[in-house]
This record gives structure tokens, sequence and C-alpha cells, in this order.
DNA sequence: AACTATCGTTCCGCAATATGAAACCTATGG
DNA sequence: CCATAGGTTTCATATTGCGGAACGATAGTT
């Protein structure tokens, strides 16, 4: 076949400088010569596109050492890049279908001090049954499934804070309000890879939650499903686990290019 | 004269390219005639270069609405290059511990000319309110507690300097707006040994600062406590001063060691 | 439905542009 | 002082990127 369907980059300079970017990223400085070998193309053809990048202020060169680095103008464009994205923007697709998939309540919160604050929300698709949550509420973690999720990230002189930053309330028969349960709990999270709420909060509720890490590495988001007991048995909570922990997966993936 | 200078860019498809990325970065995302009207190129030209960069992963179609907008391949680059900022490794855990007694934001920035670029940020661990900052942020030094510390340290012919290269705006009540008041400002400042940023920059925003000086001994960073007024009095500034005070000794000590 | 306007996509001939060989600098060190 | 190894500049060449034009799809209008 001499079908040539491969796609290939139609802008072959924009290919080379953007490796000779992307190399310098990764190691910090380099001699032009060093740069030439490594991506195979002639010395004066890496120093005019180097030309370039200097001169659109993306690189620079030391003037003792005559080796390139980047400068801090990709920094600054990737921080309006992250001012304008909120998490909920690479999240909502991820959450969508876990909404698809189980039918039921799906919640994404984002950490607030001691508390947690909801950021989005999809309405259970199947039953008639309303959760009290809505964006904007805010809920102590103790006794939430995501709350518990993100505490499985921290360590226990922060569990400690932030148990002693909430007014423990018994909410329903099964809400902790001992810290010594709560921690035994928290570290079962740990060990499964993801929290539950089963009706510590809200009578008649359950739900399976995960965490998520945020741009500077810290944990700062998760998200749940959650649904009525009769719904959510034993069994469908460990069918479930599996699409929780797999989104966290993908979503840890894509929000970790944020990362280094 | 029929001298022609004037330095050029030697990759025309380079620098047409890296405008339409910086054009995404600022717009977020944008249709193609958009792009095409606002770099005066035509269509095809523009699209060509849209396709170069969604092959190399720097951007991405709406599948719906058909615009473009950047991935974050970007924002992971910036990513690597912060990471090996090594000002950043060693000042970390001592902004950590500033962070840890204060409970309020933290922020760490490096002189980049008469401005300031936010190279670290450890959000506030009390309270609800977010500051508007974030890693990768461009600001003026004028009007910051960070830009007035450095400005501290610096002789008085260069603050003129990054007085009249600096666009004054008049952000909220208290912004400085007289070059008078600032030399008045940055000397209370230098007796001091701190700077102090009262509601100049954003409503409600107090925050204290202090510099840092990097390799060269010149003074390139410096980093700072920001808190809601209400939380930030008097008589609390004057506590913290006595911690960003002793951290900066301390970091000053452990950067002077390093010498290239 | 037919018409129109708008936007994104594809094609392709032409020449401007990017290419790389070679010559030229400038340090460093043997 | 010569040799070597970077980095820089020049320049003829053909490859690459350019943009006019035509196409397709969608939405708004009559």
């Amino acid at each position: 076949m001499a079908e040539d369907r491969e796609a290939k980059n139609p802008v072959q300079s924009a290919e080379r400088i953007f490796k000779i970017l992307e190399m310098l990223a990764e190691s910090g400085e380099m001699g032009l010569m060093e740069i030439s070998a490594a991506l195979s193309l002639h010395k004066s053809t890496v120093h005019r596109l180097l030309t370039s990048l200097i001169y659109m202020g993306y690189a620079r060169q030391d003037e003792a050492t005559q080796k390139y680095m980047l400068s801090y103008k990709l920094v600054s464009m990737a921080g309006k890049i992250l001012a304008r994205t909120d998490i909920l923007q690479i999240a909502r697709p991820y959450l969508e279908r876990l909404s698809d998939i189980s039918g039921e309540t799906v919640h994404l919160v984002q950490r607030e001090g001691s508390n947690i604050l909801y950021i989005y929300k999809i309405e259970a698709k199947v039953g008639t049954i309303r959760m009290v949550s809505h964006v904007g509420m805010v809920h102590p973690m103790y006794c939430s499934g995501v709350g518990k999720a993100i505490m499985a990230a921290l360590p226990e002189k922060e569990i400690r804070q932030i148990w002693e930053d909430s007014i423990i309330e018994k909410k329903t028969e099964k809400t902790i309000t001992e810290y010594k349960e709560l921690l035994a709990v928290i570290d079962e999270a740990k060990d499964r890879g993801y929290a539950l709420d089963d009706e510590e909060n809200e009578e008649g509720v359950r739900c399976i939650a995960a965490s998520l890490r945020g741009y500077g590495n810290e944990v700062r988001y998760a998200f749940s499903i959650s649904g009525p007991v009769s719904r959510m048995t034993n069994e469908r909570i460990r069918e479930l686990s599996a699409d929780v922990k797999r989104v966290q997966q993908e979503l840890s993936g894509e929000l970790g290019y944020l990362r280094t």
C-alpha cells in the first residue's frame, strides 16, 4: 500500500522548536551542540531556532557559560491557564461518566480548612430521593465520605486538627463521635483506596468517595457517589468502588499534568 | 541610514505559532476566524499552525463548539521549570513553617525586571477567603508587599526606574500613586526590616513581606504572609514580623552557602 | 425548502522561507 | 602556539510553509 495515512506535523519548524523547548524544560540548561546532538539537528538549525525562542522571550543564554535555558515566560503563561481553569473543567466529564454508570448522585467537593465545600453536583438519574446537598454547601469533614477521603491523605496531626476544629454532632445513629473511631475508619479507607459514609451524615444515605490531588500536589478535592441504602448494598459498593478508583486514577493522571 | 539593524525573528512560523499560543493562554478559547482576525493571518495558515499545536499536544479543539484551547502540557512544562528553581527547594520548608505558624497564605516571588513573578503559594489554612494570586502570576512591584520588600534593598536610582516602568493604577483606596509616598513607605520598610502592604493591592488584604538575596548576593526574591484585615491587625503583624524576620535570617544564611 | 452567511476544512501551485554545508570566531588547554 | 571544541554567521538551494480558492457543514432567514 502506498497509502501514507499516518498523521504528520504540518509545520516542521514548529515540531523542532517545541522539541527544543521540551528538552530544555527537562534538562534545565544545555549547550548548542548538546541539543544538536540529542535531536539530530544541524547545529546551525538549532542555533536559528534558539535565536527565535530568545527573540520571543521564551529562552535566554547564560552570559558566562553560553548555555541555553528557558525563561519564566512559559511559567507565566501556564499561570494564566491555571488561573482560569478550575478543577471542575477537567473533572466534569469524568464525573458525568460516573453518574451515567451508576445513575446515582455524584458530588465534587473542595477542601476549605476543616470543612468541605460542594462545588459540583449531578442529581441521581434513578429514584425520587433528593439529597440535601447542593453546590455551595459547606459541611464538616469528619462525617462525610468525601471528608474522610481527604483526611485519609493527610498526616495524623492534621486530622487531629480538623477533628478539634469541628463541632461534633450526632446527626444519625451511626455518626462517628469518637476520635479513635474516626482514625480507625480512615485507616480502613487508606487500605481500600476509597472512603465510605455509611449513614453517618444522613439517615438512609450511603456513599463512596475518593480524593484528588490539585495543582500543588496537595489533596484538595474529593468526589463521591451517593445513594439510598436500599440500592447501595455492600455488593454494589464493591462494584462501584472499581469505577471510583478508576476515575480517581484517570483524573489524577490528567491533573498530574499540572504537577511536575 | 539604510542600516537595518533591528533584530527580527528568524523563524516566521515560530513567531506566528507562539502568538497563537499566547493569545489562547490569554483568552481561554477562540474560534479559528477569531484568531485569524486578531492576528491578521490567513485562516488556512492559522488552521495549519493549530493542527500542528494539536499534533504536538499543546492544544485541543472542543468537539462541540469547535473552538480551540490549550491543553495542560504547557502547565506541565512550567511545573518542570519551577521544580528546578532551587530557591524553591531550599525555601519551601521555611515557608511551610510560616504557614503553620500563621495559618495564613504564604507567597514566594521572584523579581523579573520591574515586576514580580509568583513562584510558590501556600493557601491559607484558616478561613475561606482565597487570594487572587497564583503561581505564574506576574504583578507590578510598586503595589505589593513583596515588591516593596525587594525595592527596599535597591538603590534609589533603580527604584525610580521601576516606578517609571510601571503602569500606576489605583487598585484600591490605599494604592500608592505618588512616587514620593512610595519612597517614604520604602524607607520605613528599611528601618523595620520588613515591608507591608496595607490593602494597597486588594481590598481587605494586608501582608507582611521580606526580601531574600540569591546566589550572586543580589536581591531577587521575596516572601510574604497575607491575610484579611480582620485577622491581620497591627498587633498580629508585629507578632508575625518576628517570624518573618527570623525566616529571612535563616534563609539568607542557607542561601549564602550556595555559590554556583 | 431554498437561500444565504459564516465558519471550519482541504487542496495545491508558487515562492518565500527555513535549511544545512561551510567558513568564521573565540575561548580553553595541552 | 597550535589544536580542539564550542558557538556564530553567511549563503545558495529546494523544501517548506504560504494563502488563494473551492468545499462542506451548520445555523439563521425568507
